[in-house]
DNA sequence: GATGAATGAGGATTCATTCAT
DNA sequence: CATGAATGAATCCTCATTCAT
């Protein structure tokens, strides 16, 4: 099925997007800051030097804004990691650069932890979370789970079960982001 | 001119302390289960059967009412932690008591999880946590930083700063209740 | 009808006068203060060390207690201006008595303009007025258009109707103490 | 860099100014009828056949909008008092029009009667009223002076200090609408 | 009589969302 | 497509009034 060449002007697609992505870091930065439900569409609007109907021509709901901003957030953190860890081929040496890269990246954009906060805070009623729901997050688990057990079987490693030691990593890495944000 | 006679219906304290614990428990309830924004004064005076206008007198704002249930709660975990650890005298002990009874009380309680996140979630004004702001929290502290150093100094432990190995174990607790409550 | 004479503590009709009294004074002045609707029975009942309840046992609504301070005062003050008019006999001297001592009075009560204002302003529903209903407004009245009567029948006021008369000082006056009002 | 286009709907300053007038009338109406605390907002758009969230587009708060309401009266009664008057070169002339253009717009418009009651009576707390903020105020007053500074030298009036006679002429008046609106 | 806890109707204000221009 | 005026559901909080003690 092809698309009819249509007259007219052509849909600025590159536009869209770039206009899309100004939206959602502005509105990740309102939402960290203020909160959700503290954080106005007209106020988000008005720093974009938009106005608040356009933020819903590209987003049906301010739910669907934030969710966005969450998603993009962890996208932008899963490249991060996997792509630091890529440069590394020893299992130990992809772990530590994981690791070192995924407290970076909270370092470096506290609003995400801000957002993370607020997902678990505002989206109760939400059937599964970003991570549960997404396939990547299986996949990249499944990576990582190699990871360790290559670990494991090597002897570099004690003897657990790798989901074991993976729980225990995540949570250790989930509270650090957590706690330490607390300080600022 | 003797003592101000003082005819008229008596202040009730226990009454009144019972109600109070009424409604911080309901309270707590349904922020846990609806978020902050999404529990309704009006819906939480129907379910303990009382009018809206009560829940009012006991606490002033609906944000009042949000804090105590946290301070509430927070009181309780270190009744229970401290009170727990208190049992054993060897300091490995104590912290292995410790450890096992906050993550007890979380699992007992989860929603007091959810009270927790609530708080990061809708208290970013407020000039200070509860945690940072109470003194038993220090005093609290500086116990275990007692412990901790005795574990260092027999040699039980490896020679790290206290504070760091505090630090590390908070990091792993915190992330401990709010990875695994984010199962259910 | 005779009352039967009952056992038991008799009515101490003093007191209760006496109370009655402290709660119009103290109603006068904190309704002329904030206003009708914030001035709240609570703040009133606590000024006077006594309970809300009881305020409502003199005065069946907040309404009534606020018609019952403007009662007063203008009992007070048609005693005051009748009291002193009484002292001449000349109808000019009687006249400008009652003049100075109805300024006098407003200047000695300021929270009786108040209360007068908040009067028209509230009460715009009331049947009839104070000065409507009373009869004892409508006897004064008749009194001062003697007055007035004989200055003009004996040649010293310009030859007007009397109710014209009295109808231009009573605007000045009314005048007078509002705007004087103004400036406080 | 050419001037951004603004596509979308134009904003319509008239139809704005229009419904402005619109809800300041009725409010103006409604406030003088009922009273401020009695005024319901949304009576008032029910009224004009708007939603209440529109009023709050035009007026932040409803004090403000009872605070408009006060400003817009006084604006129309200097507009006419000062029109009316500059017909006239003869001082005398011209404090005498003034005084029936006064009493004019009154009957004309008894709910600004009204509205200057209600303005004492709910705005205690007002930094300054809208007489005494206004620098066109005390221009036209000073106006007034100069009128009867002319009559008092030129010996049409008795020598007595202008502001005396301004002051007497002020409470009159003020009195004299006051009063009169009583009755109806 | 006095008290004060409980009530609940009442009302201002907010803000996501819609849609005519 | 973009705009922003209009909408109105949603909700906290107040406070006069009642009544069991």
């Amino acid at each position: 099925m092809t698309a009819t060449r249509k007259p007219g002007r052509p849909v600025d697609v590159v536009r869209q997007e770039r206009r899309r992505g100004e939206i959602l870091a502005a509105a990740a930065k309102l939402f960290a800051e203020n909160g959700y439900a503290k954080c106005d569409t007209q106020q988000l609007a008005d720093g974009l030097g938009i106005s608040k109907g356009t933020v819903f021509r590209y987003f049906p709901t301010k739910r669907a804004l934030f969710v966005a901003c969450i998603e993009r957030a962890m996208e932008q953190l899963r490249a991060q990691v996997d792509g630091v860890a890529a440069k590394a081929t020893d299992p130990l040496d992809k772990l530590a650069l994981a690791i070192v890269a995924y407290l970076r990246f909270f370092d470096r954009h506290p609003e995400v932890v801000e957002l993370l906060i607020l997902e678990r805070a505002e989206l109760k009623d939400r059937k599964s979370t970003y991570f549960d729901r997404d396939d990547r997050r299986a996949e990249s688990e499944r990576g990582w789970r190699r990871v360790v057990d290559e670990l494991v079987s090597s002897g570099r490693f004690r003897v657990m079960p790798p989901d074991r030691i993976l729980e225990f990593i995540g949570d250790l890495l989930y509270g650090t982001i957590f706690s330490n944000q607390e300080r600022y």
